[in-house]
DNA sequence: TAGCATGTGCTAATTTTCCAGCACTTCCGC
DNA sequence: GCGGAAGTGCTGGAAAATTAGCACATGCTA
């Protein structure tokens, strides 16, 4: 997995991130999605390029181009999870799992904590 | 907090990385955490750019440089964390958990996930 | 059918990033 | 005291990224 989406630049990285927020987009959307957008014939060379490079394709719709990314959603989650969690959290998912209660915590519904806990006891069931 | 980490180029992030992974660096521990390294002058030319940015601040010790993140480590965390959420995981914590376990799942002790279990716990009455 | 809006591809050029090299200092051992 | 090892700052320039602009296609509508 040498075409690992963090060696991109600058910008390539903002259209991935913003195509795998919203998972198909239009130029014209990805530039709305783009903090310091830049004009819009700038985001299509881009995603040009991004499509060249293997990152993304497109599909024709009506007129336009609609951009995805090529690789999984799961996958690039599992990627992009792993790597934050080797720089920040020492690899710890126990580390992990306290910051995000800390950002979320009270955001959380009693429904969405008690589906946690079952993921959590479903783990220790696998691991026995 | 116009200052994010996440607007900077590819080799500026890389050099952040790294320090928030180890604390703090010399030039020359930084260079060997880099894939694919550069020559030792180039690190510090990038170290010293990312120190005029206000990334990152060195002391001496004794008559090397050491560096360090300017911004603490657990809120750098929370702002890389959310981030990731929202990119990757629609903004679910919940679902931020089921990738961790699916990840980490057979490598974490049973102590471990207690530990998280009792995180949740603390959590729900926290919100009651 | 002419004109406009909204697409696209391509490309030249500016800006930023990235790097290696050079000059200088300091410490240490011989 | 001299020479080497290991620091540092600075700078010019190559390489990459980023951008805007132009030319052209297509659909729609007055």
């Amino acid at each position: 997995m040498s075409d690992e989406t963090r060696d991109l630049s600058r910008r390539e990285r903002q259209i991935m991130d913003c195509l795998f927020k919203v998972g198909r987009a239009t130029a014209a959307e990805v530039m709305d999605g783009l903090p310091d957008a830049p004009s819009y014939s700038a985001v299509r060379a881009l995603l040009r390029i991004l499509e060249t490079k293997g990152h993304i394709r497109h599909e024709e719709e009506g007129r336009a181009y609609v951009y995805m990314p090529l690789q999984r959603r799961d996958s690039a989650r599992q990627s992009a999870l792993s790597h934050l969690l080797k720089t920040f959290f020492d690899n710890s998912a126990e580390q992990a799992v306290a910051a995000l209660l800390a950002i979320k915590g009270e955001k959380l519904s009693e429904a969405e904590l008690e589906r946690m806990s079952k993921l959590i006891d479903a783990a220790k069931k696998e691991g026995r």
